[in-house]
DNA sequence: CCTTTCGAGTTCCTTTAAGAGACTCCGTAA
DNA sequence: TTACGGAGTCTCTTAAAGGAACTCGAAAGG
């Protein structure tokens, strides 16, 4: 397909998109996350194609989101996060604890999450960054800001 | 391209990204949480081929992220966000907040959000549902939960 | 020294999806 | 009776995903 270029978009959400939208992509951040950070580790966790992975690997490098780091004296690699990886990190939170609710289904959630503050097995809230209350789609009005088109 | 199936991953993360992992899919989100329900409006906004727009939004429908409401005698819909869907919208809250953060540059972030219950600009930030301390990448470990295959 | 092995890509070919734009269909209004 | 508006549908071109075989470089082993 002759994809929309979603980067030149006012919009964060198309930003974003453009460096994580990509099929395979929030699942390659996922594994490289749970320590999988080498090439065929990867391909063989997820059975994706070794074409479209090192294409993913190579985009998701250029956008800063993981580093190539040699262990070898042959050219061998492997992938970690960077900072801005990791706080990407946090959308897949997002996405799991969505994908639990409404589609684990009888079977129950594939994956907990302990959190290390309190040690139980728990999932992430969204709360407002300035008064710490619940934030979701219904409490929020968009405004235009700096970075708005025209 | 012959799609790799994510449904069937015992992983929320995949699973969701089924629902939503498509090109344009949370663009769509984005604009039905805006306001713009009808097919030539998002078609208008969004640039996009008229053909992926209906196939993307019969998806979303069939998966319980939006609805058809009829608003005209003649077959006329508006598209409108269920609770599964307007939960969604928390995912695209963090692509946003992420968006803003590593990729709104010098210009600043295009769309600011007001916070109902402060009343200030803010941002979402995420918090364990248990404790309310923060929960991210590196504060949590994943275990095996009772829909983990095998 | 010659051959294997291992890990990380690269190349080639087939299949499928995105983009673009014209076309259809149906109720209403002029 | 014709024109219009909104929501799709059809067709064709281009690009991307899948799959599998191939390459390449450094070490290891006989």
């Amino acid at each position: 397909m002759q994809r929309t270029n979603f980067a030149e978009m006012a919009c964060s959400i198309a930003r974003t998109l453009d460096v994580i939208g990509e099929p395979w992509s929030p699942l390659i951040l996922r594994d490289v996350w749970a320590g999988m950070n080498r090439f065929d580790q990867l391909q063989a966790d997820l059975g994706i194609s070794r074409k479209v992975l090192t294409e993913r690997l190579n985009h998701l490098v250029d956008q800063g989101v993981l580093e190539r780091h040699p262990y070898d004296r042959r050219p061998r690699y492997e992938y970690r996060l960077t900072t801005k990886g990791a706080e990407l990190v946090d959308l897949l939170l997002v996405m799991t604890a969505w994908g639990d609710k409404w589609l684990a289904g009888q079977a129950g959630p594939p994956v907990l999450y302990r959190h290390h503050a309190c040690g139980q097995i728990s999932a992430v809230d969204l709360r407002c960054a300035h008064c710490g209350e619940p934030m979701h789609a219904g409490d929020i009005d968009p405004l235009p800001g700096p970075g708005a088109a025209g």
